[in-house]
Formats: C-alpha cells, structure tokens, sequence
DNA sequence: TGCTTGACTTTAC
DNA sequence: AGTAAAGCCAAGC
C-alpha cells in the first residue's frame, strides 16, 4: 500500500461533472502540501489505472496542467471535461468555486 | 549515493 | 494583475 494508492482512491471518488485540485487530492490523500506528488503520481500510474478520471484533476489555478509529453492527446483532457458538462472560460479557465469537487 | 527535474501550492512584492 | 521564491517527495541518470 503505498501513498499512490490512496491518490487513486480519492480521485475515483471524484464524481461526475465535477473537478478537484491536486492540493485537494493531497489532502484528502493524507498527503497535505505533497501536492507535487499527486500529479508527478497521475502522470506515472494514470495511464495504467484507466479507471482512474485523471482529468477531473486540475491545477489550484483551475486550469488544465498538461505535459508536453503527453500522448499527443494535448486537449483531450477539456475534451473529456467538456463532455462532463464543465464549462471553459475563453480562457480556458474552469469556475472552482462552481465545479470543485466538495466532500462532506 | 547524490544531483536534477517535474500534471503543484502558497505567500509575498 | 503577473512574477518570484521556497517547500515537498519520488523517479531517473
């Protein structure tokens, strides 16, 4: 059981429509101020946990953290968002304080 | 074994 | 408001 798993529990909690922050992920992973962590985790691991809605993790900025790295899929993740209901600003900002995954 | 880098956050100017 | 610096842990070389 190593502190990953618990990034991946919290974030398959995440419920539909709704986005949290790493910051928040942290915490709620026991995991408060390594927010660092989550994402370098989602990054390594999330492509093998498919069952993991990496995308409804997002920056404290409430925008899309992507890695140039990635499999080419650059705006997959809005994509994704998107067809959750998330609304963009023509930023390409998501409203936390409407969207943000809040646990009792 | 030790240094560098990285899907981040927060506080301060 | 945008920029800068410090704190954090794990993986790669």
């Amino acid at each position: 059981m190593s502190s990953y798993d618990r990034i991946y529990a919290i974030v398959r909690q995440i419920p539909y429509g709704q986005v949290a922050t790493y910051g928040q992920v942290a915490e709620l992973a026991d995991l408060a101020g390594r927010a660092r962590l989550v994402g370098y985790a989602l990054f390594r691991v999330s492509p093998l946990q498919d069952d993991v809605p990496w995308h409804r993790v997002i920056n404290a900025k409430g925008e899309i953290s992507e890695s140039p790295f990635r499999n080419g899929g650059d705006y997959l993740q809005r994509s994704l968002l998107e067809s959750e209901g998330v609304q963009f600003s023509p930023t390409g900002k998501i409203s936390l304080s409407h969207y943000r995954w809040q646990p009792d």
